[in-house]
RNA sequence: GGGCGUGUAGCUCAGUUGGUUAGAGCGCGUCGCUGAUAACGACGAGGUCCCAGAUUCGAGUUCUGGCACGCCCA
């Protein structure tokens, strides 16, 4: 090899990850990298990655670490297997968790507070608001290495995303696809809003409710009541119908005390009975639905007065009464109460989808309409007299007494049980409430929606027909609209006169409409802080101002409704939204939809899962199509492109994501959800900071498929350094301080490309064809390349755990077999032979195509690693390991003879290893033989050619190979039962034990002769055995120091003879020495002078037959059996050792 | 209450279409190496595969019913 300095540079011996991450995230930074990897795959075909908008309204935690990484493996993995995969970032900026947030740094929360504050002021500050934590979002996302667009990143509140949404919401409007009803909602009447489902659920606590027992006597059957049980006293002035199980058995029972009969569910009967304290003789008994149809006479007759006898006509052309009869409902459960259920629709969500239910039932100019005596306010309002003007809760006590003068209470009760109040107010609980809303007709897209599902690649599958499926056949129609401030504002106008709308699709469109008026509301407040980011323009309150001229009625103004839109639905329609589309960027559009890979974690199921799914197969889907804006000819086209707004009804599906990976929850370190005030994590900083983005990355990408939940654990992250990134480090460490003592030059390569791809290497002068190399060599390249094949596959697959796993034990073969069987070749002293020289270039060729293996994983020592190994090229390399190709396996070099062979091997030495461990016989000690006694001869020839390396693993003199090992091993032969099981079915205990009845020797010598074995079977049946129908198994005989494993049995020849046994106390006073050198801080060139005092015979002949191997190894230039003066002496078990540095 | 998922070694987790010796890492124990060295390696102990039934020649794996935990929805 040359004599030139080596251009390896001595890597660091033991490397800290975390700040050699921190320079290469500057060198990205500098050399702009990423920018690069882009720009080199432009012409390249893409691969869609949909960055799912995360809110920067509040802390990155790990669960987002783990979303992260992976969003950012994938991506990176297809960019060098040679797509083209843009990473544009998204925010989600909308929505009540930034009103919550601004309200609080106001310390205001209801509705009222934020009028009284004045909404223009608030969004603004909303606004503001929502890049609270952006800093640590952004801080988070690079030094984790995810690569994403930051500078470019969508924003849900920009103009141009809002106006997408108002493009698609006009296209559902136009379609009749959106509509008002009533939702039921979670009321917090004090404050005047809704909750959400997670606020509702922060509220429950355990309260005493009234429990009433009513009585609805029954209009047909006169001295004959239902039963009905409420813990709302309060919602039965709005009773409109009684609700029974069709297919339970109600009972007619005798109330003697109030001289009627009572219907009560059977299975109830005794309950009741008994906390009447009397007895309920049973009448007769009806199944449920006999009573269906049945009229009653409400307990209040607020409605009852005018409506009790109003009949509507139903869809069958028959009449019915629409109010106070008794309906079917298979919700009613004989768990508590009476089984007949008081049903108020409007304060139940339940109750409220019986009354769609019947609804259904009447022509649409006859329905029974919703009653509701109570105001938002939780106050009766004047269709309930009685009560105007009391607060709901209050009105329990009243009622139960108006009941009871009434002769309608059977019992009053006191009921505990769960029940939700506001979370910012706990002394107001919440009620039920219906309001008008805004809904999309998603339930017409059900069966759309479950054909687009069933397309996509879900990982884990189970979602697909699971989780989500479920969710997507009990589709209910979204319930968009909000009523809150910050939000993407509802486009509809309503005429002021007609009460018609029109959907807008645009500003732009707005403000060509006839007669505008208002919009100097927000040029005034532009022009009194010029700060205000224009897109404000499109939100409340500005766009409210927003009137024009009336095209249904002369004279009339159109105004915008008040809501504005659920955030979901921003998301949902990020695919398009992102570009601004339809109104510009359709060919960014049309290139990136749909995407080919998202990921989130599982709580977005019925979220941005649903959200997109839903858009874009109302949008996009079967049967749809895209109106241009025709009606609107003055809208201002400035992009050609809008024309060219597409027809995606072809397009097939699924879209607008073909695969997604569903994360499962991160847990915390207690296996309890994380949280803030159980400290049950590490913050993401501080595992940057102790260990390194890449441990952590690791961590998520290997430690388990990433659907399960994950336990965050410390010491797991921590333990990926020295199983994976440390191994990998080491195995370059080892090479470089060799290649740098020899002079290794791989730039001798003349031809190297800049990838240094093994073909551009074999131009070195001293690089042979693998064919040449030694075997070791071929091994290693063999696993490698195999290794490349398997995480090639699982990768395509998007399966990072499995990859993982391959790459693993991968980067454990090189460390613990590859490099440890050949470290003396790089120790040989000759600098410049053949065999060195193969080893330098297989290690090197090893870690280049490993370094690229590993890159998508763990980008910053991957990166590291590239530069230490393109050193020597100064600058003729790819600048970055991340803008090489991705390797792909050379089938040619795959020998997957040679690995089973080098399996069989390692097992050899291993069950060596273990047998000497049983026999307590340390390796130390030299043995004469081994045997190896093997199920058949087809890898002998092999393992006799590798003698030496076994004898030099297990230290002994001589190794043996035998078949027959009758003297060691037993024999057992068992049938294999994958093979025969088909054929052999219920037969199989039957040869089973007849295999192993017989003597083992006997049907192999049988086996070998002819070729097969025959098994007389029960039924006179004669069974042929071929060698492949049976699995020889070897058992080693007591007595041996043995050790079995699949295939094989280590027997070892435990004789020690004296010459055995002193040159084994030879080396352990080599090992002595070694130790006293290193106590002694010595050099290791440092010459020593020895002395060894002792009575044994085979010490004394141990250091006079291998004086010359003592002092070889441990650099003793004298070695005597004495004492060394003027140095203490080390007791060991071979008496005293004296050890003392030589004076130079 | 419904849906979905999970339950395998002390801990964290793998386990391919059912095939008869259930794996890994950590931890623990023993030993080794000392020219990758504040590292490293080998070997070992440790398992009623949550429980009970069923299907099957054969079940950690399939089915049914429980139990426990988690998530989502009521």
């Amino acid at each position: 090899m040359s004599d030139s300095v080596s251009p390896f540079r001595a890597p660091p011996s033991n490397p800290s990850f975390p700040n050699l991450e921190v320079d290469i995230l500057k060198f990205w930074d500098d050399n702009n990298i990423y920018q690069e990897s882009l720009a080199q795959r432009s012409d390249a075909p893409s691969f869609v990655f949909y960055e799912g908008p995360p809110t920067a309204n509040g802390l990155p935690h790990p669960g987002h670490c783990l979303t992260r990484a992976i969003k950012d493996v994938f991506p990176r993995y297809k960019t060098m297997r040679g797509y083209r995969c843009e990473r544009k970032a998204g925010w989600d900026t909308h929505g009540l968790p930034v009103e919550v947030e601004v309200g609080k740094e106001l310390g205001i929360h209801s509705k009222e507070e934020i009028e009284a504050y004045g909404i223009e002021p608030f969004i603004q500050k909303c606004q503001q608001s929502v890049w609270r934590y952006m800093q640590q979002w952004q801080t988070l996302t690079r030094r984790l290495g995810f690569w994403v667009d930051l500078e470019e990143a969508y924003v849900t509140y920009h103009q141009s995303y809002v106006e997408s949404v108002w493009w698609s919401l006009k296209t559902l409007f136009e379609r009749g696809l959106l509509y008002q009803g009533h939702k039921i909602v979670w009321w917090w009447a004090q404050g005047g809003t809704a909750l959400s489902a997670g606020e509702v659920g922060q509220g429950y606590r355990e309260v005493a409710d009234p429990s009433v027992y009513v009585l609805f006597p029954l209009v047909d059957s006169p001295g004959r009541s239902l039963v009905v049980w409420t813990t709302t006293p309060w919602t039965l002035p709005s009773n409109m119908f009684a609700a029974v199980h069709p297919e339970l058995e109600y009972s007619v029972v005798r109330d003697e005390e109030l001289g009627c009969e009572l219907v009560i569910a059977s299975a109830l009967v005794e309950m009741i009975a008994a906390k009447l304290k009397r007895e309920l003789p049973i009448v007769e008994t009806v199944r449920g639905q006999s009573l269906i149809g049945k009229r009653y006479v409400p307990p209040f007759d607020a409605y009852h007065k005018t409506l009790g006898e109003a009949t509507g006509e139903l869809t069958t052309g028959e009449t019915e009464h629409k109010l106070w009869r008794v309906v079917a409902a298979n919700f009613v459960t004989t768990e508590s109460g009476s089984g007949v259920v008081h049903q108020a629709p409007a304060f139940g969500e339940v109750d409220y989808d019986v009354l769609i239910e019947e609804q259904k039932r009447f022509v649409e100019s006859d329905r029974p309409e919703l009653l509701c005596a109570v105001g938002p306010d939780g106050k009766f309002t004047d269709e309930f007299p009685e009560m105007k003007g009391v607060w709901v809760k209050d009105a329990d006590k009243p009622l139960a007494r108006t009941l009871r003068e009434a002769g309608r209470l059977l019992l009053l009760d006191q009921y505990l049980h769960d029940y939700p109040f506001c979370w910012r107010a706990d002394e107001d609980p919440l009620i039920q409430y219906p309001r008008r809303s805004w809904f999309i007709r998603t339930t017409r897209f059900r069966d759309l929606m479950l054909k687009n599902n069933s397309q996509i690649g879900w990982q884990p599958e189970h979602i697909r027909d699971g989780r989500f499926g479920n969710f997507l056949e009990s589709n209910v129609d979204w319930a968009l609209s909000r009523e809150r401030y910050w939000g993407t504002p509802l486009p509809i106008w309503v005429c002021q006169e007609t009460g018609r709308m029109e959907a807008i699709g645009n500003y732009d469109e707005l403000l060509a409409k006839p007669g505008i008026e208002g919009t100097e509301v927000w040029a005034k407040a532009k022009a009194e802080n010029p700060e205000l980011a224009d897109d404000l323009r499109v939100h409340k309150p500005y766009i409210d101002a927003v009137t024009y001229d009336s095209p249904f009625a002369k004279g009339a103004r159109m105004k915008r409704v008040t809501e504005v839109i659920d955030c979901w639905y921003d998301s949902g329609a990020m695919p398009f939204a992102q570009w601004g589309w339809p109104q510009q960027n359709n060919d960014r559009f049309q290139d990136q939809f749909p995407a080919d890979f998202i990921s989130e974690a599982l709580d977005q199921t019925r979220g941005w899962f649903y959200s997109q799914l839903a858009i874009s197969t109302m949008l996009f889907g079967e049967g749809s199509t895209i109106t241009e804006n025709s009606t609107n000819e003055n809208s201002t086209n400035k992009n050609s492109t809008n024309k060219a707004a597409p027809n995606f009804a072809e397009q097939a599906y699924p879209h607008p994501y073909r695969n997604c990976i569903v994360l499962g929850l991160m847990l915390g370190e207690d296996g309890k959800k994380m949280s803030k005030s159980k400290k049950n994590y590490r913050e993401p900083s501080e595992i940057f900071d102790k260990y390194g983005a890449d441990a952590l990355r690791w961590f998520f990408f290997a430690g388990q498929p990433p659907w399960t939940a994950i336990q965050y654990r410390e010491q797991s992250i921590k333990d990926s350094i020295p199983e994976f990134l440390l191994r990998l480090w080491n195995v370059f460490s080892f090479f470089s301080i060799y290649a740098a003592i020899d002079g290794f030059d791989p730039t001798s390569a003349t031809k190297a490309d800049d990838q240094l791809t093994p073909e551009s290497l074999s131009s070195a002068p001293t690089y042979r064809d693998v064919n040449e190399r030694s075997e070791i060599d071929r091994w290693v390249l063999s696993e490698l390349d195999h290794t490349t094949e398997v995480v090639v596959s699982c990768m395509d697959e998007l399966d990072n755990y499995n990859a993982c796993q391959a790459l693993s034990a991968f980067v454990d073969a090189l460390s613990n077999w590859y490099v440890r069987r050949s470290r003396d070749r790089y120790w040989a002293s000759e600098k410049a032979s053949q065999d060195k020289y193969d080893a330098y270039w297989t290690l090197y060729e090893t870690l280049l195509q490993t370094t690229k293996l590993v890159a998508p994983f763990v980008p910053f020592l991957s990166e590291t690693l590239w530069q230490h190994l393109t050193h020597p090229f100064a600058g003729g390399t790819r600048k970055s390991v991340h803008l090489c190709d991705y390797p792909v396996a050379d089938a040619s070099r795959i020998d997957t003879g040679l690995s089973t062979s080098m399996k069989l091997l390692r097992e050899i030495a291993s069950l060596g290893r273990s047998a000497r461990a049983e026999a307590k016989l340390k390796v130390r000690l030299p043995l004469s033989k081994v045997e190896v006694v093997l199920a058949d001869e087809s890898e002998i020839a092999w393992l006799k050619t590798h003698d030496s390396l076994v004898r030099e693993e297990l230290n002994v003199k001589a190794v043996d190979y035998t078949t027959d090992g009758d003297q060691y091993v037993q024999y057992s032969v068992v049938p294999n039962f994958k093979r025969l099981g088909p054929r052999v079915g219920k037969n199989m205990p039957v040869v089973k034990k007849m295999l192993a009845e017989t003597d083992g020797n006997t049907l192999l010598t049988a086996l070998a002769k002819d070729g097969f074995v025959s098994i007389e079977l029960p039924g006179a049946e004669t069974l042929k055995l071929d060698n492949e129908d049976i699995e020889v198994r070897l058992q080693a005989k007591q007595g041996w120091a043995a050790a079995q494993g699949s295939g094989s049995v280590v027997v070892l020849n435990t004789e020690v003879t004296d010459e055995l046994r002193q040159e084994g106390v030879a080396k352990d006073l080599i090992r002595t020495i070694q130790n006293q050198r290193k106590e002694m801080q010595c050099d290791y060139t440092d010459r020593i002078v020895v002395g060894v005092v002792s009575d044994e015979e085979d010490v004394k002949a141990a250091v006079t037959m291998h004086r010359d191997l003592i002092c070889g190894e441990t650099l003793a230039s004298k070695l005597d059996l004495a004492a060394v003066a003027s140095v203490d002496p080390v007791e060991t078990e071979f008496g005293q050792v004296y050890v003392q540095v030589e004076k130079s």
